[in-house]
DNA sequence: GCGACAG
DNA sequence: ATCTTGTCGC
């Protein structure tokens, strides 16, 4: 498929994102990871694991993992055609689906404002949001060294995201919004979910996803 | 033209 | 993302 066409999937995913609070609750959160098995071959086995925590206890309380071939090669502003196609396997056969989705990467701090966490909502019609490790889009300053600052990140006048230190003297995340929810609902979840760098349901499923690989679960 | 560039 | 042990700092 052309790389312009991939653009326009982008861009019409980008016209459906909602950015303000469309939720009942938000008492369970899912964190969602992928590992390959070599990524330098391609295509290369994979797996997708999720991982959901209650708000509350921060305590797992349903994981499953699936496995299946990823052929997409990464490009830069094009991850979710590499990494979505088995994250909505893994949605389909998990049981119980959490409240909202925390995604690796970013949702609308894209530059065609639809980047993977987006792109999962709009296609599972699910409140997700994006928690990146590095930063792809967007200009910030960095935010005070202490756990719940943040700084924003922005693109031409407008906010696209946050970047937040979810723990003291730690590098920062870079938060922004996937669907369904608000930037500073994002921020106040992210930052609830967080007793390390990265939010319990992320570094848990990631946790969970290592032992897969090799071969420990 | 040059640099940046989620995972 | 992955290859990898020890090591520095809180």
């Amino acid at each position: 498929m052309e790389i312009e066409e991939l653009k326009k999937i982008q861009q019409e995913c980008a016209k459906k994102v909602i950015q303000r609070d469309d939720f009942e609750k938000l008492i369970t959160v899912g964190g969602i990871d992928l590992t390959f098995e070599d990524i330098k071959s391609n295509p290369t086995k994979a797996w997708a694991s999720i991982v959901i925590v209650d708000i509350n206890t921060l305590k797992p309380v349903y994981e499953d993992v699936v496995e299946g071939l990823v052929d997409f090669p990464y490009i830069p502003t094009f991850l979710a055609f590499r990494e979505l196609p088995l994250m909505l396997e893994l949605y389909q056969k998990i049981k119980i689906k959490p409240d909202v989705y925390f995604i690796d990467g970013q949702g609308v701090a894209h530059p065609r404002g639809c980047g993977i966490a987006s792109h999962f909502g709009v296609a599972t019609n699910s409140v997700s949001i994006g928690v990146a490790k590095t930063k792809l889009f967007g200009y910030y300053k960095e935010p005070e060294e202490k756990r719940g600052s943040y700084s924003y990140l922005t693109y031409k006048g407008s906010i696209v995201g946050a970047v937040l230190r979810t723990k003291d003297r730690t590098e920062p995340v870079y938060v922004s919004v996937g669907h369904r929810i608000s930037l500073k609902k994002a921020i106040e979840l992210v930052l609830r979910t967080s007793i390390y760098r990265i939010p319990e349901p992320t570094r848990l499923a990631h946790n969970l996803l290592q032992k897969v690989r090799k071969r420990l679960y």
